[in-house]
DNA sequence: GATGAATGAGTGTTCATTCAT
DNA sequence: TATGAATGAACACTCATTCAT
């Protein structure tokens, strides 16, 4: 005996809203906990396993409130994974916009890899993420469109702009180095994670200076 | 997953039995057709959303006769990987065992990459056993002693014999070699599912022979 | 996250079998008595607020029972229904089946809807049923079927039969003092448990046998 | 329903108000639209599962809204029994009224309850209110009191007065007569819509010719 | 008076696991 | 060894109701 279903939607606050500002402020603010506490759940537990009750009672909230933020599970999972996204884009453009030579660009970009890998939440989720992905295929455009917007990141839209020579490539060709850029980083990062005595600071920058390099050199 | 448990035993003919071949043999059979069952309900749906019922309705048995044969969910997954592991160095020996020359060995093994990275099942469970090790570090000595050899199954055993001028390396480099070119393996298979127009399959084999040959290079 | 869909069955004893026959006889027994207690919470509460758990407690089982029984809350209210309309056929051609005279018929007729009107449950549940059929146009076929079934009583099946001179009707006459009939019963079923002062046994089988004398008359 | 509560209450102008006949007239609109959603939706779901939702989204409000109107769902329902049993009044007075004749006042009741049958909301909000007032005897005074004027509404107060020679009888066979004829329009009126096809216009109107005419020939 | 974020109890349903047969 | 009825804990999600603004 399902029921039609609401939007999950970000507070925001609109000029004539009638609605005073602190309401909004906390509104806004349970959301973003919500979030952090969804994040940091979902990368302990897993997707599956991950409990509702878990992450509201992690952001000081019930049951209730995640609702009120939420549509669902999958609603907060790929909210997350945007976020991280966004977050990944912001970091990425940060750490590259100043670069001018290829080397510092290289070293930037090797560095940027670090801390994504390091990152160990970031990557259980992006691992979660992509098996969620492999295993609903074409489940709902929301997935569909994040999907894409993952592994066309290099070749389309402003990162693209910061990576010297690789601009010049073809979108084929652009798509394909992405592919395989993921596909180093999210190896190393999953297998430092599972077997972390063989992945030393050292290694894994040397490791990624390499995957980095190959991004111009071709 | 909790209750006191049963050992897991795989079915050995008695001496006192009716009908002893025929009896084992059917034993033997539910086995490996519970095994095989499990293998694919587990890749398709994760360890956490695999339900039991499915695995023995596909093996054609009932709730009961997995739990004839299996202590319980972690059982199965396990006895799963270790399979998996087992059949892989069977599979790398048998790929490597007649090679001579580096160039040989190292052809054979981009082809023997290959291989495990287009088995989606394997590539799956082996994602989903490193995903469930990470979160339950220490959690038992079979998993624990699972997960070392996958670790070290360059570095020991029998593996390592065949890999030519590689046997020469010191123990923490091998290791070290393993763990890359894992890292290597699993990013590629993943990723090669998440996005499979990326990766032609004359691709992969130019990154398998690349990642092979640093095994033996340096 | 739902999942496909199994069907309730009522454990039926195969020749076969290779359960014996101790197993089945509880099953069956775990069946009507979930059926019966579902019966009166259904009754007692209405389909909407009846609890899965007061049905199981009732019948001395737990959810789980339940759910091995039936597919959900809507597969026993119709189950129920079922049971009830062969119930109902069942009263009605023992009742009628020795019935000669047009006068023995009308006041044989009388005394059985005296006793489909003083089963309180019996009304609940039917005045429940037409409610939700009315609500859930062509839900689904099982419903549809039941509903036609219902309305069709008189006009097809064994029960016209036993009528005397309305079996000579035209089917849209006789589905039409069907309706006739179902209103009368109905609406005194109901009034009569909304205000039973006003509805002496006497009154009640006044009204009854005048509205069983129609069905011969015309 | 559990919890404290306050009192429903009817929205009215104070003399301090600063918009006093604006916000009044603003309050008894906000009013009259969610009674008027509130049939709606309990017409269309059931008491039970009518959400306050809903309701308030039906009259273009909130849920903060419902509650300053409102002391809970009982609340509304009851209030809708009773505009409608006040509106039923108000029809039936109007409608017999101007009668004479008894054949006149005949016909007008056969045309009144004719109005009365085909408002669909009305006749299951009825059927819904008389379950529910079966299912919770005594509940509370209000319901108590609803109750009892609907059982008695021919036998004391106003109506009685406009119908001829059934004024004369005595107060136990109005009341009577007044459940008979609720029983007939109520099972008219619920199979109506259950089997649409067997009642006609010209078929219902003739059956409650003949439920009026008994009105006044005993 | 109205909003809507938040509460928290409630409940349908699922499913790993047990056990009598 | 295998069955499948039954258990019972777990959980996602709903919704009446409250309350600060």
């Amino acid at each position: 005996m399902p029921r039609p279903a609401k939007h999950a939607t970000i507070p925001v606050a609109f000029a004539n809203s009638t609605t005073p500002v602190k309401k909004q402020e906390r509104a806004i603010q349970t959301h973003e906990h919500l979030i952090m506490a969804a994040r940091k759940v979902f990368a302990r537990d897993g997707f599956a396993q991950a409990r509702i009750e878990d992450i509201a009672a992690l952001a000081g909230k019930t049951r209730g409130a995640f609702y009120t933020n939420f549509r669902d599970k999958e609603d907060v999972f790929i909210a997350i994974i945007e976020d991280d996204f966004n977050r990944y884009k912001k970091d990425f453009l940060r750490n590259l916009c100043r670069t001018t030579s290829v080397e510092e660009k290289r070293e930037a970009l090797a560095q940027h890899f670090y801390k994504v890998i390091c990152d160990e939440q970031r990557v259980l989720l992006m691992l979660e993420f992509k098996m969620y992905a492999i295993r609903h295929p074409q489940k709902k455009k929301r997935l569909a469109d994040l999907h894409h917007a993952i592994c066309a990141r290099f070749s389309e839209g402003e990162m693209s702009q910061y990576l010297g020579e690789f601009k010049h490539k073809t979108g084929i060709e652009k798509r394909r180095e992405t592919a395989r850029v993921s596909a180093a980083i999210d190896g190393l990062a999953i297998n430092r994670l599972f077997d972390p005595e063989s992945f030393s600071e050292e290694r894994v920058m040397t490791l990624l200076r390499s995957i980095a390099a190959e991004l111009f050199d071709c």
